[in-house]
DNA sequence: TAGATTGTTAATCGATTAACAATC
DNA sequence: TAGATTGTTAATCGATTAACAATC
C-alpha cells in the first residue's frame, strides 16, 4: 500500500524533490522528466521514478511530469497541505535561533509558542514564551503533536517525558543525548557537535588518502 | 586498510560509541563488552564488533574492552586528539547560537572567529566577529580547513566559493540549499526545515497506520 | 579446564540501480 | 508511426546481522 514507507532516506529525498521542483518552477519550467529532476536533486533517474512509484505518484509516459501536479502530490504526502503547529522547549541560543528562523512559515510550519524555565529569557519576539509550568496545559489545550527540544541535556529527559505523556508524537531534539520515547514517538536527534565531528573525520580521512596517493 | 571507510553511518556510530563510553566511564565502569556498549549506543553487539574490526580496534577475547583504551582509540580515529579549528560564516541567529554553543570546546573543537557582512552583528561574545572581506585572508593566514556556513541561502554559494578556493576542505552548511563543492570538499548539509518536515511525515504516517489498525 | 567473548567470515536484508516492456 | 519516457521488475550493491572458530 502507498504511504507505508519507513525508509527515512526516501522521505528526505521527497523533500529534496519538492525543493528542486519549486526552484525549477521559479525558473519557468512547467514539466520535468525524471532525468531533469534527478539532476536537480542529485540522485539517479531510476531513484526518482522508484520513489514516485512507491507513493503512487504518476506522470505521463513520454510526457514527463507536470511540475505543479508533482509539487501538489509531494506536499500532500509530506503533510504540507495542513499547517503544522509546533512548540519549542528551551529559549536559549538554539531555541531562540529557531524562533527567529524565517524558513518555517513558508513551509506551512507554525511555531505556536516557546517555553523556558528561566524568566530572563522570556522576552517576546512575536512568538510567545511561557514558563515551563504552562507546557503541559498548553500541549493539551492546543493538541500539540510536534515539539522541538532545545534545552540543556540534563533537562532533556524530563521535558521529553512531559511531551510524550501529554500527546506529543514527534520530537526534533537538539540536546546532545539520544532520547528514546514510546514506540509510537518519532524522535529525530540533531547533534551539532557530532555533525561537525563527522565532517572533520572525512576531511582528515581524505587528506590521508590523497597524501598516500601523491 | 584501516581508515578507508566512506560509510557515514559507521562514523556516526563511532561518535555515538565514544559518547556512550564517556557516560559509562562516569558511572564508574572500567570495562565493557560489545553487548553492554551495544545497549548503550542502541545498536547490535555484532555491529559494535564489526565497526571496531573495520578500524582495527581490538579488545580482549573473553575480557571485553577497557573503556579508557577504547575512548582513546575512538578519539584518535575521529581526529579528536588535535584541536580542530573552525570558523563560522554568518553571525545571524543560527551563527550566533553556534558561537555561544558550549558543546564544542569539550570536544576539542575551537571556533576561531565568525564573519558577517553586517556590521551591526559584529559584537564580540568572546569569539571575534570580522567583516566578510577578512574571510579570505583569515583562512589563508590560519590555514582553516573547516567552516560552518550559516548565511542566508542567496549568500551561500558565494561564501562557499571563497571557502573552497582558499583551502577549506570541510563545510557544515545550514543554508537551506544543497551546496556542491569540488571533489575533495566534504560538505554536510543540515536543513532544519527538512528535519522537521521528516518528523511531521512520520508522525502523520504512524497516525494513519494506527487508525487503520484500530 | 570450561565457559564466555572476541574478531571475522558467511548469510541476510534492504536499498539503489539497471533494464525493459508498456505506452503515450 | 517512430521515438522517448514512464513504471515496474530483476539485478546489483552495500550494509547489517548471524554464526562460529579462535582464544583468553
Amino acid at each position: 500500500m502507498a504511504g507505508m514507507v519507513t525508509n527515512k532516506a526516501c522521505i528526505v529525498r521527497l523533500s529534496r524533490y519538492k525543493n528542486a521542483l519549486y526552484r525549477l518552477k521559479s525558473l519557468g519550467f512547467v514539466k520535468v522528466f525524471s532525468d531533469n529532476l534527478a539532476d536537480a536533486a542529485d540522485v539517479t533517474p531510476s531513484q526518482v521514478r522508484k520513489d514516485f512509484s512507491i507513493f503512487g505518484v504518476t506522470g505521463n509516459k513520454r510526457g514527463g511530469y507536470v511540475i505543479d501536479d508533482l509539487i501538489e502530490s509531494l506536499n500532500r504526502i509530506l503533510g504540507k497541505n495542513v499547517t503544522q503547529n509546533v512548540i519549542i522547549i528551551g529559549a536559549g541560543h538554539i531555541g531562540g535561533a529557531l524562533m527567529n528562523y524565517q524558513g518555517f512559515e513558508k513551509e506551512n510550519i507554525k511555531i505556536l509558542a516557546a517555553f523556558d524555565i528561566d524568566p530572563a529569557k522570556r522576552q517576546s519576539t512575536g512568538i510567545p514564551i511561557y514558563p515551563l509550568e504552562e507546557l503541559e496545559p498548553f500541549i493539551k489545550n492546543n493538541k500539540v503533536r510536534i515539539g522541538i527540544v532545545a534545552v540543556p541535556d540534563v533537562a532533556a529527559p524530563r521535558v521529553m517525558e512531559i511531551l510524550v505523556n501529554n500527546g506529543v508524537k514527534g520530537i526534533l531534539n537538539f540536546a546532545p543525548i539520544r532520547l528514546k520515547g514510546k514506540d509510537d514517538t518519532v524522535i529525530s536527534n540533531v547533534n551539532l557537535v557530532m555533525e561537525l565531528e563527522n565532517v572533520i573525520y572525512f576531511v582528515n580521512a581524505q587528506e590521508k588518502t590523497s597524501k598516500g596517493r601523491g
